[in-house]
DNA sequence: CGAATGTTTGACTGGAGTCAATGAGGGTGG
DNA sequence: CCACCCTCATTGACTCCAGTCAAACATTCG
């Protein structure tokens, strides 16, 4: 039933980094499942330790941290080849919350073999910490969206970096993109009030940049928001997928 | 000359994780060196790769990142203990920039070395990704306190969390801190102009919560200023050092 | 003493937030 | 089959927090 990593279908894209077939051997090994999961569904909690680690094979989610006085920020939308509960595994609690937004199916890894994991081959260690500074580089970016991005910059910026994430990892068509996101949680990921969000959307809308319905995002002039967004359009950079 | 890292006078302190004698070793083995930079130097550079990686000895500076538009976000304030390259290490590429704010002494360590290191030692692979995560973790907040946090609540946030990271590695001084930076630095933390910046401080300063002159920040509440801040007074998580 | 750098204030503006109401689907149960 | 409800998107009116502009201070330094 589970997918065998050997054929894992996401591996085989430019986003990720290749390995030899020991290496995914061993990742094999790791791996002690695989679980799907409702729309909705909490995956990991803000705060808490987790006894599990996974990686994202099918489905889309968003991490986010809650604030004392119930405010939300999103931190990342997250997408196929992600790992999740890093921090759990390597500092012992977790950071921020995760949650499934679709259906999604998940790589299940068992977090005790995570040493004898790494101590079966220290390459995996260097992955680890490899995977975590995409992380961190990712939030310095996200970091000076929402402290010196005007609404439409971040909006447009956030746009091209999920239509790029998500086309090296083939899940584009054409200039569209699936988002089954709320315009809520673009509007939490950006530190932007809903209304404010959705207005500047109709903006960039009636500009014919951007159109958005139906779950389905499409950037009519990716190099022009890019522009807006104050980015490029690079691929994003190659990294390791557990 | 330079420190024995058997001597390290910050591996002592309660923030660092502790290791066995033969670790560290392996470290002094690692490192290549010590340089003293004056205040002002950069250090890293955003876009660029490093072929050396620094552990802070002594001094402080600041991470930030540039926009095309000229706007600059710092990223965060870096300490005694903290690790600069990391990214450049792992992906090639750092994605901010690190200038020193105050004449740093910096271990120095050679990239080139770095794979033999962690090789030698798979636990050393592992300290590198808990080392990313504690920076992604710490983003994590910084972003929800840009993202959702007003003026003064990201200000007290900030320089309460300042003031807990510098007491763990024993460089507070009752309730003050020596601050080096300028309200300028801190206004580009937070994602605020610079006038806001200081009429908010002068607020604080006003209901005598909080002192700041000479390049002496006192936090005459700390307990109320956790709690404008929306946070706790809780000691930083452990770290690795290398 | 002038030139630089950083802090402090005041006056004004504006981007984004808040409040509130209306639409537009999608379920579902009577 | 449709009224009712729920969620999410959209719009308008008004407010306010924070940004911008500008000038005055305070220190340091050559």
């Amino acid at each position: 039933m589970a997918t065998k990593c050997e054929h894992c279908p996401l591996r085989r894209k430019d986003l990720f980094a290749k390995m030899n077939s020991s290496q995914v051997a061993e990742i094999q090994r790791f791996k002690v499942g695989e679980m799907v999961v409702d729309a909705g569904t909490p995956i990991l909690l803000q705060g808490s330790n987790s006894p599990q680690l996974y990686t994202i094979l099918h489905g889309m989610g968003l991490r986010y941290r809650l604030l004392s006085n119930g405010q939300r920020q999103v931190i990342s939308f997250v997408f196929p080849g992600d790992f999740l509960g890093l921090q759990a595994g390597v500092m012992g609690e977790m950071g921020h919350s995760v949650e499934a937004t679709t259906k999604l199916t998940l790589c299940v890894f068992d977090r005790n073999e995570l040493w004898s994991f790494i101590k079966a081959d220290p390459e995996r260690g260097f992955e680890l910490a490899w995977l975590a500074a995409i992380e961190e580089h990712f939030m310095g970016e996200a970091l000076t969206t929402v402290g010196q991005r005007t609404a439409v910059q971040a909006i447009a910026w956030a746009l091209v970096r999920i239509y790029l994430r998500m086309q090296a990892s083939g899940l584009t068509n054409g200039n569209s993109i699936k988002f089954p996101f709320r315009q809520q949680d673009l509007a939490d990921a950006l530190g932007l009030s809903l209304v404010h969000t959705n207005k500047t959307i109709a903006g960039l809308k009636s500009k014919q940049l951007l159109g958005w319905a139906d779950g389905e995002v499409h950037l009519h002039n990716l190099k022009k928001l890019a522009e807006i967004g104050l980015t490029t359009v690079d691929l994003p950079k190659e990294r390791p997928i557990l």
